[in-house]
DNA sequence: TTAAACTTTCAGAAATTTCTGAAAGTTTAA
DNA sequence: TTAAACTTTCAGAAATTTCTGAAAGTTTAA
């Protein structure tokens, strides 16, 4: 299978980044090409239109069905495998996010976790401690919040994102109808 | 310097997990140890804390300054050159945040474009630059997005993190409230 | 100017990651 | 059962990244 420019310069492109969103070039090609082709696509093709090894591929759909951004399916009357995307763009990067949260974010919160148990043993360990419970703090803020945007259908989350600046408007308008106690907004 | 076994598994755990963040391990470590350590540290410190070679702390601070997360200081009185991180955790993550966009994200969106501009070629192209028009939404959106989130202050951002599931309750009531037209919430 | 005290650079070594392709394994149909 | 048509595994090769440490460069004080 033959790529056309367009296509091969946005699936060479996703190699490339690829690297940062936790896979490397050519699993990054072959994900990028699954993304944008609307068929299955067999194990022989991903071969041969990404110029790559046959075994190669195999343990590239391995680790993409470890992220559950591929699955596999059969065509009647055909032995081969085919190999497709999970869902649409949208879910797509709803998984990227679980999965790199799941590999990357959960061992850190685990490990900030344990080493906040233990008491300081000098003023250097105490500034130490402090921090780590702010990236503590950081991250589960920011890991809390996205789960909660994850539960909105992208219909209501576009809404959300349309609101833009006005996000900390109607913070503040809500501040006002529920909280009627009189204390300042001062610090 | 030795490390304390507390201080010396946080920092390498962020050097593993620092391939993420996109530099590689002892830039990781040496990122880590600057943010837990509360007084600068000068690249000699940093060799014998991490045990990697004084050339190497040369290049990794070189880094990290390009990616504004490190600043050099002085000591009235001493050569050496000090190093220490631009900011408080909040900072650092927004920095990391920014950076990130610009490197990852921006070149990734102008490609998109680019090639959003041709016309399809036939069904195949056609479905291809469907998905690209996709997922450029989808990152233009978060950017976006993102940026209104940097906006606002720490204490803001955590009112608005603490609203939690709250967040889709707010948003109808926007809806109550601006939008007077009848039509059911019903899909 | 000089030389001491530093930092940076960079060639090549070391470490790590990725890839190939042959061999082994599995599944299916007959 | 067998053998054809596939997939997976994995040893070692290839590619890439990282690191060292000596040499070169820079800055400062005198």
């Amino acid at each position: 299978m033959e790529l056309s420019p367009n296509i091969q310069s946005f699936v060479f492109h996703f190699g490339e980044m690829g690297s940062r969103w936790g896979f490397n070039r050519t699993v990054g090609q072959m994900f990028a090409l699954l993304v944008v082709t609307e068929k299955a696509l067999s194990a022989n093709d991903l071969a041969n239109a990404l110029n790559i090894s046959r075994g190669n591929v195999s343990m590239g759909m391995k680790e993409l069905q470890s992220w559950r951004l591929v699955q596999v399916s059969h065509i009647p009357g055909d032995r081969k495998e085919y190999y497709r995307v999970t869902g649409s763009i949208w879910d797509l990067a709803n998984t990227i996010f679980e999965e790199r949260k799941k590999r990357e974010v959960d061992p850190t919160l685990s490990l900030l976790r344990d080493n906040l148990l233990a008491d300081p043993l000098d003023q250097q360990e105490a500034f130490a401690l402090e921090k780590m419970q702010e990236i503590h703090d950081l991250l589960e803020m920011l890991t809390q919040w996205a789960g909660e945007l994850q539960g909105l259908s992208p219909e209501k989350l576009s809404t959300l994102m349309k609101l833009g600046a006005g996000v900390s408007k109607i913070l503040s308008m809500k501040e006002h109808l529920f909280n009627n106690n009189p204390q300042s907004s001062s610090k």
